[in-house]
DNA sequence: TATTGTTATACTCTATAACTATA
DNA sequence: TATAGTTATAGAGTATAACAATA
């Protein structure tokens, strides 16, 4: 027995509860869709994921929190996506300490290509009418409404 | 403009795109979420992706598959995962060239650990309402009824 | 004094190819 | 001949700690 503040509707068993674990086997799903797309580009997977991340330009500080990794790795991963010119770094002026990395036209192209790839619905979705998916648009638009796309719990 | 087999609500800007658009920017969520916990147990992505996949025992080139990458990096996943005595190598009676990857007792109370983090909503869940909650849990059943874990597209 | 980004280190993951044992 | 798993190798990711430059 726990003690949480967790209403009735997502507890153990309760259809929120259950909307989660499903959530979490399409987001397997969604995870090897993910890895083999980016091999295809021959892209590693952090590389592959940092480049999602940069629909607009961002502190390398940002970048290693939306990744969930330390400000250290993310120095390599430009690194080498920079060598391979598909981003560059540009000095903030207003503070000097931060470094912002943006997408060459090479990565946004690259980045388009992969957002075909992955940006597709899988196909389980064809099994759903056009109502039903209205209903999850309009459910999953309520849950993320004004989320930070780096947040959070 | 792309020749498509696409029903008219998956197609770019329908209801059926948002939503997975929606359903990704909750993966990136779910992701950070199992990174953070991941590392508070000791574990590498890898390996506490190893250890969700063995809710059942797996021959080592099934949890390949599941885990979308070469038979060979799985052996010194599960290398390591043995030597900390969270799961130990069956051979197959029936085919010997076959191992399975079976939970120790000490694997499946961290597994279970790990669940207890991850398997909880995030709290955007809290934002529905039961009857949501409900419509939601209903139309990730339609949609994954039947889709074995392994698969797919 | 705190923060941003880099470097150095040690360990792990990853793909590829070659290998053994089994089918 | 094909498949399951291992080994060897090279390149990349990862966390930690120490560091320089800036705030």
């Amino acid at each position: 027995m726990r003690a949480t503040t967790t209403s009735a509707s997502l507890q153990a068993g309760s259809p929120g509860a259950e909307a989660w674990d499903l959530s979490r086997a399409l987001f397997g799903l969604h995870r090897r869709r993910f890895l083999i797309a980016a091999s295809e580009f021959d892209l590693h997977p952090a590389q592959a994921g940092a480049l999602l991340q940069l629909a607009a330009p961002l502190p390398m500080n940002a970048l290693a929190t939306r990744l969930a990794c330390d400000n250290s790795n993310v120095t390599g991963i430009i690194d080498r996506l920079e060598a391979r010119g598909l981003v560059r770094r540009r000095l903030d002026p207003e503070d000097r300490r931060v470094k912002h990395v943006v997408l060459t036209a090479a990565g946004t192209r690259l980045r388009g290509q992969l957002l075909e790839r992955i940006g597709r619905p899988p196909h389980c979705f064809e099994r759903l009418s056009a109502e039903e998916l209205r209903q999850l648009r309009d459910i999953l638009r309520r849950m993320l409404a004004d989320q930070p796309a780096a947040a959070s719990r």
